[in-house]
DNA sequence: TGATTACCTGTGCACGTTCACAGGCTGTGA
DNA sequence: TCACAGCCTGTGAACGTGCACAGGTAATCA
């Protein structure tokens, strides 16, 4: 008897049906929901099952139903991103989990130069993924433009600026997390707050600082605003960039906790202390956050949730439902920085 | 005319042949390497899938050739350790561009509790891609032996601990790396050097505690040596455990960066300088180290060389090379903080 | 009794591709 | 003139699955 596993070939539907005396239909039915099949038929298939080891072949099943099964990860954003901020991993792996559960796989797809975009453009045309879940998005983004064109069903982290109608998305509250960072600045009693933004043609750029400015109201002052692209560095730059520019400020909301880092360091190469000079409040409450120093007070992203709903709403835009846009609740996570 | 999309069939090889006026597997000879074809046949071809936009379907591909043409990213580690650490991803980004420069994609495999990884063990037996990398391995894990007895192509980051002659590897020389940095804390004039490893069941951990005690020879001293599992907090805990127990420490070796982040919190906390009183050094120069507080001195792991690596050995061991183990050489970044 | 219904099962076809094979054409050497 | 090789092309058969359809049985109803 041969039974090496190399030597054996993997079973298939016909195997299943012959190990359990009926045809392949009925077991194809058993599989794929098992109704209308007599009891005694199921009970000889499953037992068939487990005794070939049989495992239905996803490339066949994909040829003959045009689904495969699997959502695509798009990621555009630029390489160094990805270095510090953990933010995507989280978000990678929440998806990747919730799909698992499914028995549905997560292809990943970056989409940095022009050349991948055009891959990643063709591959998506070409049907190889049932939908496409997309990490941060930038306006008017061309890439963009053609997933909608070519009507595949999308979800976007976060409100896809310019495209707001077009695919679904999840997001938290932007402006009311941005307004609760710097209404609670204020009831620290700090006066001059500043803000490092995010890149404006991204929606957490564009909107935490529309919170920021609509909870300043009469008090807001352009000469406390910057901007940054959710880079360390550039928080740092930012930060140096508002001393200068206004050095009696007492409090910085930077719209991510990477940049918040980057503050934090120009702050103690400059002799002033947190939050006793100056109060520091972030966005995301990335894994970063807790480990900061000082710990870093910060608007709370529940990224679990958020990969979950992604998956859970992408599925049901593939499956025929019209898309929506579910915003989750930013929460204020107090620690030591302001 | 119908052109909408949703209307539009999707072409398929016939449509090709047709529009160039030839047969089916002139068509697919063009795509596949293009031997043997006439250069009018070919450019025939060639203008007719420009004309039509085809695009090969993958399923078909995959059911006749019995490849997926696609590599999986098995990640086992459990949760938590993918909120701060960056290597991961670089990792992660580094495959996908190397696959996707060769056509191919990346699925990515969650293996955390033992459910997923039967999940994970049943769907990669089944033939659904055609190999896999495997990222940060423990000894003796029952899912490698697994990938192995299946004869599932396979290549770790980091060698495998009581499987280094059964899959590829691709690893920095981690005792290298270790001695390097014990050295370099030596010739700074540190002379009570500790160390916080990473799990013994690891390579990184085990390994890099080789190099030190190695480097250290006689003056190697258990009292100076905790273990850690690579999180910040067990970072901080260790260097707690470190200083009740031998407060005379002059310096320190965390195992990883994460941890030696946790561990320079604990010295602030306490009142102690670095480098000053206390010497730190890290291990894997993932973006963290950087923008550490001061700069951490670290020992640089080429993560991207070793993503490219990784997928070209794993693309060679499925055509059937043997597989090898690659050992890249680890490089003492210096910093501030030692 | 005959017609209708509800349930269960098996069979042929299609999905889009690659591969093996057969065969045509052209040129070369015996 | 015939055999043979080298190049090029077309065709049929697979790959493993789901789905539509036909057909069977048993129960219910007019």
């Amino acid at each position: 008897m041969d039974t090496t596993a190399a030597a054996r070939r993997r079973p298939t539907i016909r195997d299943v049906a012959a190990a359990a005396g009926v045809s392949r239909g009925t077991v194809s039915r058993v599989i794929n929901g098992g109704h209308w099949v007599s009891p005694e038929a199921r009970e000889a298939v499953e037992r068939a099952i487990a005794a070939t080891g049989y495992r239905a072949n996803q490339h066949a099943r994909s040829l003959v139903t045009g689904r495969s099964n699997s959502l695509a990860f798009l990621l555009t954003e630029p390489h160094h991103l990805l270095f510090a901020d953990p933010t995507f991993s989280i978000l990678l792996r929440g998806a990747a989990e919730a799909l698992s559960e499914r028995g549905m796989t997560l292809i990943l797809l970056v989409a940095g130069t022009p050349e991948e975009r055009e891959n990643v453009a063709q591959y998506v045309g070409a049907g190889h993924v049932d939908g496409v879940l997309l990490i941060s998005s930038h306006a008017d983004d061309p890439l963009l433009d053609t997933l909608v064109e070519q009507g595949i069903p999308t979800v976007a982290c976060g409100i896809p600026l310019g495209h707001a109608d077009q695919v679904g998305s999840v997001s938290v509250d932007e402006q009311a997390g941005a307004r609760a960072m710097v209404a609670h600045l204020r009831s620290q009693g700090r006066r001059r707050i500043a803000t490092i933004t995010g890149p404006l043609d991204t929606p957490g750029g564009r909107l935490r600082l529309e919170g920021y400015r609509a909870e300043l109201g009469d008090a807001y002052d352009e000469r406390y605003v910057v901007h940054g692209d959710y880079t360390a560095e550039s928080g740092a730059a930012g930060m140096d960039t508002l001393l200068d520019r206004a050095p009696d400020l007492d409090a910085v909301f930077a719209a991510s906790d990477l940049m918040a880092a980057g503050a934090l360091g120009v702050l103690r190469r400059r002799g002033l202390r947190v939050p006793e000079d100056v109060a520091v409040g972030g966005f995301d409450d990335s894994g970063l956050a807790a480990t900061l120093d000082p710990p870093l007070t910060t608007i709370h992203q529940p990224f679990d949730r958020i990969s979950a709903e992604m998956v859970a709403m992408l599925l049901d835009v593939v499956g025929g439902a019209p898309h929506s846009a579910v915003t989750m609740p930013a929460e204020l996570v107090r620690r030591a920085s302001a």
